[in-house]
Order: structure tokens, then C-alpha cells, then sequence
DNA sequence: CAGATCATGTGGGCGCTGTCAACATAGTGT
DNA sequence: ACACTATGTTGACAGCGCCCACATGATCTG
């Protein structure tokens, strides 16, 4: 992290401390984060911290917008991995259940991320329009509106029904993820848990 | 809390202890439960706690099993209001939905208790059979199910379809939930929070 | 080049927390 | 009457976020 001469300034310190953070953050989720601790692995004095966030919320709200551009960009990998189907209905469909499948097998497999991700801080406002982005630029709820959009456009579901139906589609697999996570459905056992996952997807495709 | 004569012993600390938990996570979510506040509310010296709880979390956990039941209470209350239909299948129907609206209701009116419902320390088996209930003795998991029985044997869902059925209506008022209280749609007005629940029972309902 | 100024990092301290150990008090049973 | 157990108290410790005064180094100015 610091350079190794170890001098006085450290030089790129809000990095450093962002990337601690991050790291904390993967084991134990946004209560991991802590000041004196990132401090350290920065290889800094405690206090160091408060040249660059005004205080340990600022730094959450740092690490969240991490978290939530490594979901976006998980998103968009699983969208580009999905092959064409024969029509482009049935494209625009295997790429909105990639997002949602996409969304799920993040929050499974980095808890910590996740759960972070959606730990702002209260008070101030949620991450504005230019955080939480993936590579392409969007955020996941972006993401979601453009394969929604794609997917009506080929005709997927009715023009009436396209307003709300980003609200449906991300309900679904977050609360599934979160139920999975931390809530009661956390003891299930994982082949149970793809089946939960599959049959919410057909529902949500098939009430949109 | 404490009798007046203010005796060594409480007689009745462990629940003036979770007395005060409940009421501090009201206000501020599961961090809120802190031990040494919880004592002082009971009137009772800090330590007084480790004759009735290992820890912390231990306290927490029985905090989380009253707000899960202050859930099942609330929907219990809501689907017993409703109006019979014409038909067993329409009461059903409007049962099952009260069920849904009631759990975000829960959600929005008491977001402390909500949040704290489902912040069951890691680790130990999530809330047994016999905790979490409402007055009827079904937790909310359990009065889903009992709706979602009725509305199938009226015929609301295909039999095929029942099995996961639970899944697809908890996840989706549930990420609803979580989105509208800590998450990104935490800014979202009123009236746009209700079209999006409304219209999220009516994708699931359609979708089941 | 010298001196002032500002950004950045250090050290010490405060009150808060959860937890542990040792001790005090009250009720209970032999 | 005495021992035993359950329950509550006092005191301590380390770790935390945050505040203060101070040290150090880079940068700008004459």
C-alpha cells in the first residue's frame, strides 16, 4: 500500500483507505468497516483518516459506491455472456433473466459486497447519478430499465404495464437475496435455492 | 419499570430488558439495542444483562422474535378486515393481497421494528418454530402459506405452480420493502410508493 | 533562495461500547 | 442455622469514533 520508503505523506492515502474498506467490507458487510482499522492496513495513524472523509459514514459511502459498481459490472458481464436466441424477443428475455440471475449470484457470492452496497448511509442523498456505475456507464437499476426496455420493445409486455414494471422485476430478486442472505430463508439448502430462483424469475416474467 | 422501593433484586429484568430493546429499536434499527442503555432504562447496573443474556446478541435475538411477531400480528389484524367477496376465489384473493400490504405497511409505519425483525445475529439457527408468532400462532412465513392454500384451492393458481409459490409473493414485498426503507428507492414519494406496490401485487397475482 | 502558507499525518485524550473478574446481597432448601 | 444458588454491583480492559494541539512536508511568493 504505502510506499516503501514510508514517508511522511503517503501520498494516494483516500485510495488506500477506500481499498481497506472494500476489504473489510467483503468479510463482514458495512459493519466491518471501521476507521481504526483501515487506518491501519493503510499503514497510517488513526487519524489520518479525517484529512480525507469528514467522518466513518463518508468512508461507507465511499466503499458502498464500490460495491454497487462491482454488482453492475457483474450485470453486465452475465448480460454479454447470454447467446442469441432465434428471435429477439426471446434475446431481449434470456438477457432480463440474466440481470436477475446476474443480481442474485452476486449477492451470494460477495454477501459482504452486497450487503454493503445497499448500507448508505442514512441522511444524506442516495448515490447520485454518477456512482455505483459499471463499465458502460449505468448503475444496476440502469441496467434493469434498458433490458425492461429492450425486452418491450420486442414485445414482451404490454405498453400499459412498462411503467412500474422495473419496481416488480428488482423487488423480486432483492428480496429474494435478502431473505437468502440475512433473513429466515438463510439455512436453505442451495439446490432449493436455484429453484426459488427459477421459479420467481418465470413468475415475475410471466405477471409483467 | 423497577418497583419503587427499588430492591436488590428486579424480578423481572429479563423482561424489562427486552422491554427497553424493543423500544430502542424502534427508533434506531437493531444498532440501536445497545446493552448498557437497555440497562439503565431497567434501572439496573450494566452487568445486571449477563444474568439473562450470554450477550448482546443474545439480547437481539429476543428483540427480533417480539418485532417478527408485532409483523404477524399486524397481518393477522388486516386480512381479518377483509370484506368477503362474491366469489371464495375473490376473497382469497383480496386476503392473500392484504397479506402483501400489510407487510409493507409494517415495513414503512415501524421501520426500526421491521428492520430489526430480520436482523437475527449470524451464526445461531434463524427464529424457531414456536418464535415470531402472531396471536394466532402462525408466524408471518406460516400465514402466507395458509393464504396462498386458500387461493389455490379456490383455484386462484395452477396446482403445478403452488410449490414456490411462498418464494415469489415474500421475495417480492419483502425486496419492496427493504428498497423503499434503506435502499435506493428511499427518496421515492408517496404516492409513487404506493402505484409501486400495488402494481407489484398485480404482476405476482397475475405471475402465480 | 528564504520564508510564509497550506495540506497532510501524528500523538494524546474523551466518552462510549461489550465483556470479564471479583464481590455483595437476597432468597431457598436442608 | 447454615450452605447454596440466583441475581445484581463495582471496577477494569480494550476497541471504537471523534476532537484537539502539534509536526512535517510540499508549494507558493518575495
Amino acid at each position: 500500500m504505502r510506499p516503501a520508503q514510508n514517508p511522511y505523506h503517503h501520498g494516494n492515502l483516500r485510495a488506500a483507505l477506500i481499498d481497506a474498506g472494500v476489504e473489510l467490507a467483503r468479510l463482514g458487510g458495512p459493519d466491518a468497516i471501521v476507521l481504526r482499522e483501515a487506518s491501519r492496513r493503510a499503514g497510517v495513524s488513526h487519524n489520518a483518516v479525517y484529512r480525507h472523509f469528514a467522518d466513518r459514514d463518508s468512508l461507507l459511502e465511499a466503499v458502498c459506491d464500490r460495491c454497487m459498481s462491482a454488482l453492475a459490472r457483474l450485470m453486465e458481464t452475465r448480460i454479454a455472456e447470454v447467446d442469441d436466441g432465434e428471435s429477439e424477443l426471446e434475446t431481449a428475455r434470456r438477457r432480463l433473466r440474466a440481470c436477475g440471475l446476474a443480481y442474485v449470484e452476486f449477492a451470494l457470492a460477495e454477501p459482504g459486497w452486497f450487503r454493503t452496497a445497499f448500507a448508505v448511509p442514512p441522511g444524506l442523498d442516495y448515490l447520485g447519478e454518477d456512482e455505483g456505475l459499471g463499465d458502460s456507464g449505468l448503475g444496476p437499476l440502469a441496467i434493469l430499465t434498458a433490458q425492461l426496455d429492450a425486452f418491450a420493445a420486442a414485445g414482451g409486455l404490454p405498453p400499459e404495464r412498462r411503467a412500474y414494471a422495473e419496481f416488480a422485476a428488482w423487488a423480486s430478486v432483492h428480496g429474494l437475496a435478502m431473505l437468502l442472505l440475512v433473513g429466515p430463508l438463510r439455512e436453505l439448502p442451495q439446490s432449493e435455492r436455484d429453484a426459488a430462483l427459477e421459479h420467481i424469475l418465470d413468475t415475475v416474467e410471466r405477471g409483467l
